[in-house]
DNA sequence: GTGGTCTAGACCACC
DNA sequence: GTGGTCTAGACCACG
């Protein structure tokens, strides 16, 4: 596990920290029964305070996306994969739906919207590439 | 002036006010020198303290889209309409990529990334053209 | 009687009102015994509320630098000269005191305070001159 | 941090908060990076309402001059101290000049006005240094 | 513990 | 009537 935290952009820790796991079941870098490192060994690594982590970690027991292990830490749970990507999906879909919202009531046409949108991605797409090389 | 306050959505509510309007004013809702409603008419219409209007009415001073005139109340200040219309294309812009980033760095392609904008952004514009009618 | 009120700069009109009124009298524009314009005739005249008036004649009187005449209107008072004379050198006194004193409590060295007046003294008189030709 | 708080001098709390931890940052008193006292503490410090406090530093928050660190307390920020300097010497400047301008449009001769400055630094250069033996 | 937000109610200067 | 400021006390999210 490697989490890139920036402690600057408004998103709270916890939640970036949960959104990584997400990510990383959904990807396959963590597999079904993949035991995580301990609250305090992803604080000490991550150089975030432990509460912080523990409370990540509470929210993805919540989310059935993690789940205790006697003695041993926690898992991936079972049906992670199957969640965390259906929650993919439906979170970057609400944002989406959130921002053209606001676009139109703002009085943006939608030709401008899908404008704004073009260039974004073309924008995007290049830079993942860059980092990707 | 007609607010919509959503007290539960996470965006504190100055905000939301600041917001709808730089909105209103972008539009043309309210134009140059209009004389805006007193904080304490605004609070009792929206039902929100006198104090969080004055809040969201300092904010909109500091960014110079209002000015008071003294012993008479707030007026849209002259570099208004200007101003709102390039904030708010900065801001849905921002917005618009953060959320293709994030797709992006957590493996959604940018086809889907597309087909799920034109999804959302088809759903959008039904919803909008609804309230209308 | 020609005022210069600026509604932006923080100063009271009533207040600003007080001062031309003063340094009118100090110089020699307005003479002891001379008839003021009326409330409504300076509101009228110089698109200021008449309670504003009202009040920095009230504010005048208080200072014994006018005084009413019954059923004629206000005139300049006896010992006015010498009071608007004093009054103001003493307060731009004040001012120049309190500006110096923020200075040197901020760690500006007194050289550098000379420095400051210095040139805003120089650009001042230019821009009189400039004024007056 | 000891603040001097006049509540009667016309400027607002908030405001002399704001202008004092500026001149702070100025003079080196706060140094970039430094943890600022949180907003209860400052309060109970100063016997002001932690409102007035909190408000004092969303100002300074604007203007770029704090910043927060989440869960930790309000840091001075990178940029703070060039801000900072200039800010104050722009100020010193606005208000010598509007001083003199003052004098001049009253009919005081420069020199006379350079007098009155010689006197006023001279008076506070020496009450400073009484401060400080 | 921290800052951020909101409510309630008060007083002021100004027009 | 207007905006501007202040106090008091509360709740929240975050670390």
């Amino acid at each position: 596990m490697h989490l890139k935290i920036d402690s600057d952009n408004g998103i709270a820790i916890y939640e970036q920290i949960v959104r990584q796991m997400k990510y990383a079941i959904a990807e396959g870098t963590l597999t079904v029964g993949q035991l995580l490192p301990s609250v305090r060994d992803l604080a000490k690594l991550s150089a975030i305070n432990p509460n912080t982590v523990q409370r990540a970690y509470m929210q993805l027991q919540a989310d059935e996306v993690i789940e205790p292990l006697r003695g041993r830490g926690m898992v991936v749970a079972s049906g992670a994969k199957r969640i965390c990507t259906s929650d993919r999906k439906q979170l970057l879909s609400d944002r989406m739906s959130s921002v053209i919202d606001e676009a139109l009531r703002g009085g943006v046409s939608p030709e401008h919207v899908r404008d704004m949108f073009d260039k974004a991605l073309h924008q995007s797409t290049l830079k993942s590439k860059e980092n990707v090389s």
